[in-house]
DNA sequence: GAACGTCCTG
DNA sequence: TTCACACCGTCAT
DNA sequence: GACGGTGTGTCTCAGGACGTTCAA
């Protein structure tokens, strides 16, 4: 018997129905108190249905839109279709889409479609009507035969709306901690397709407390989604944008962090318009990098050089993250000359520099430079992927830890604190004793044993594409234990800004040892965060290097024609 | 009619 | 659709 | 060289069915 290895392993006949009484269930039990009474009416409804009603809904569910064409619905596993909408329709889980909200589902129907039904609606709706006058250029036109447009179109098809929907999104928000997963997750799961860390989640410490919390996220989601539409209208919807968000995060990190750089976009797009005094004042509101450094700014672009010093002082006693500190610095003696004041400025960081010619190729300077040192040694183009990955792979088990709150749906590819600055403190004596392991040599153990035992599993620092066997091998027997400490020290001092800005090349030259190098073509130069890694680099003995590289890029745009006539 | 984007599926 | 990085034009020095 | 805006490469789970657009 021949068993095709490439084909999806089959899973359970309703497999979208047990995933999603998993989902509502875990809501359920876990979430009542935070449901309306629509929301709770929902699961009890939808509970209750036929199995074949039941079924359907979660299809529909599962799709895209909001509103559905009949004719596109079409499920070999539930019998009669129709008997199942009724049940959907009778019930109020969906309802037939009505006119005055023709703007929301006339483009379910295709360009032909609309262009045959009515020269005038088609006038109606690519002639720019706005969203007010559709539905009575669809209800009140009329044609010969005494004909509206919309009674062609429901001639045409039927369009349904979900209007469960609304209620289905909280359960994912709930369950999910966000809007961007949903049920595909369990498939990915159960296919092999896409997988997660089997941590321990805490039903006991739940991200939602409170009914105004669950709220407050749905209006941050529902500005999120408005904010391309209000940069192109200008400062005023800009402004009203900012007034819509929720004023309280209700102590939730992940809401406050989300909700303020939302006002860091708002406030930098005001800049742009010229509206100084709005973007200072939705600064001042967030404590979100970089909104410290952009009032800075904002307050010395108008002339109050005094102000801008004092944040730029504030931001030295205090710093959010190496950015800011660097920031402050470097500003602080831009403002003390305007203000004929005394300050020495700091000098920056000059790595060693090596210069090569390379030869012209269609490759990027980076993978041209690789080649070259590959010559005399090996040499990766690695970027951050490299010593990233060792990091995550290290301290897996501590990432995946399981402290309290942080782990609460299977689908988490990272705690819920990942990013946060306390990441390090809630789990000091976990880091401290692996960091004391790598001090014993066990690094390459650690490292392998979750190479082997983790493969393929999602984690926020891994990107398995990038590494194999040899590289890490390669990479743990050349750079010895000490300089790894040095590494994730600096990594773990702040996670989400320490892991770019690493050298573009690792090199292990035949000769001995490593080196980190970064590479710059010609009108390129050093980015502040790569100075940065590289300071930290010479204070330890860290083994790098700014390869300037003298390549003229060919472009691969000659065709076959070309070669041909050439 | 190719190329591309979007949606749906398991 | 995300992120990190390179690249490019502009401005002040 | 500082700064801001823009482009690029790399990810997406993979593959099929459509609809739309655009170049020949
Ligand atoms: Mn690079
Ligand atoms: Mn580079």
């Amino acid at each position: 018997m021949v068993v095709d290895q490439n084909q999806p392993e089959i899973t359970a006949r309703h497999y979208y129905l047990e995933n999603f009484q998993v989902l509502s269930d875990f809501v359920f039990q876990h979430y009542e108190g935070l449901l309306s009474p629509q929301e709770t009416h929902f699961y009890h409804t939808l509970a209750a249905l036929p199995e074949p009603a039941k079924l359907l809904c979660i299809r529909l569910l599962m799709r895209r839109g909001e509103y559905l064409r009949e004719s596109r619905i079409s499920y070999p596993e539930i019998g009669s279709l129709a008997d199942a909408l009724a049940h959907l329709t009778n019930t109020g889980l969906i309802e037939t889409a009505h006119a005055r909200n023709a703007a929301d589902w006339l483009n379910l129907f295709t360009k032909d479609e609309l262009h045959n039904i009515t020269p005038m609606l088609n006038a109606a709706y690519a002639g720019g009507s706005t969203p007010d006058t559709l539905p009575e250029a669809l209800t009140h036109h009329v044609d010969l035969l005494g004909d509206t447009p919309l009674d062609l179109i429901t001639r045409l098809d039927t369009v349904y709306k979900i209007s469960c929907k609304e209620h289905y999104q909280v359960f994912l928000l709930l369950f999910f901690g966000n809007l961007h997963q949903d049920l595909t997750e369990f498939v990915l799961r159960d296919l092999g397709i896409r997988g997660y860390e089997n941590y321990l989640t805490d039903t006991t410490a739940l991200p939602f407390q409170s009914r105004a919390q669950l709220l407050a996220y749905q209006q941050y989601y529902a500005c999120e989604s408005c904010f391309d539409e209000a940069v192109e209208q200008g400062p005023d919807a800009l402004r009203s944008l900012f007034k819509a968000l929720p004023d309280n995060t209700h102590n939730d990190p992940v809401l406050q962090r989300r909700v303020h750089q939302l006002y860091n976009h708002i406030a930098r797009q005001l800049e742009r318009e010229a509206e100084l005094t709005d973007a200072a004042i939705i600064y001042q509101l967030s404590v979100y990098p970089p909104a410290r450094e952009r009032l800075a700014r904002v307050e010395a672009s108008r002339g109050n050089y005094r102000a801008a010093l004092d944040i730029c002082h504030q931001i030295t006693a205090g710093p959010n993250n190496s950015e800011e500190l660097e920031f402050a610095g470097q500003f602080s003696v831009k403002l003390c000359k305007k203000l004929d004041v005394d300050f020495s400025p700091a000098s920056r960081y000059r790595p060693p520099e090596l210069a090569i010619d390379l030869p012209a190729s269609q490759l990027s300077v980076e993978y041209a430079s690789a080649l070259h040192f590959a010559r005399t040694g090996h040499c990766y183009y690695v970027e951050n992927s490299l010593l990233t990955a060792v990091l995550g792979l290290t301290f897996w088990d501590v990432i995946f830890a399981p402290v309290k709150g942080v782990f609460f749906n299977p689908f988490q590819r990272a705690p819920l604190d990942f990013n946060d600055a306390d990441f390090i403190t809630r789990r000091r004596a976990l880091i401290d004793n692996r960091l004391l392991e790598i001090t014993q040599g066990k690094l390459r153990e650690i490292l392998f044993k979750h190479f082997y035992q983790k493969s393929r599993l999602v984690n926020p620092l891994v990107q398995w594409q990038s590494i194999n066997y040899t590289l890490l091998s390669l990479a743990v027997e050349k750079i010895p234990a000490d300089h790894w400490l040095v590494i994730f020290d600096y990594m773990l001092r702040d996670i989400k800004n320490h892991r770019s800005g690493l050298p573009d090349l690792i090199y292990f030259p035949n000769c001995g040892g490593y080196q980190l190098l970064e590479v710059k073509g010609p009108g390129d130069s050093l980015q502040k965060h790569q100075r940065r890694w590289m300071k930290h680099f010479s204070e330890h003995q860290i083994p790098h290097a700014l390869v300037n590289a003298n390549y003229q890029r060919v472009e691969h745009t000659a065709e076959l024609p070309a070669l041909l006539a050439g």
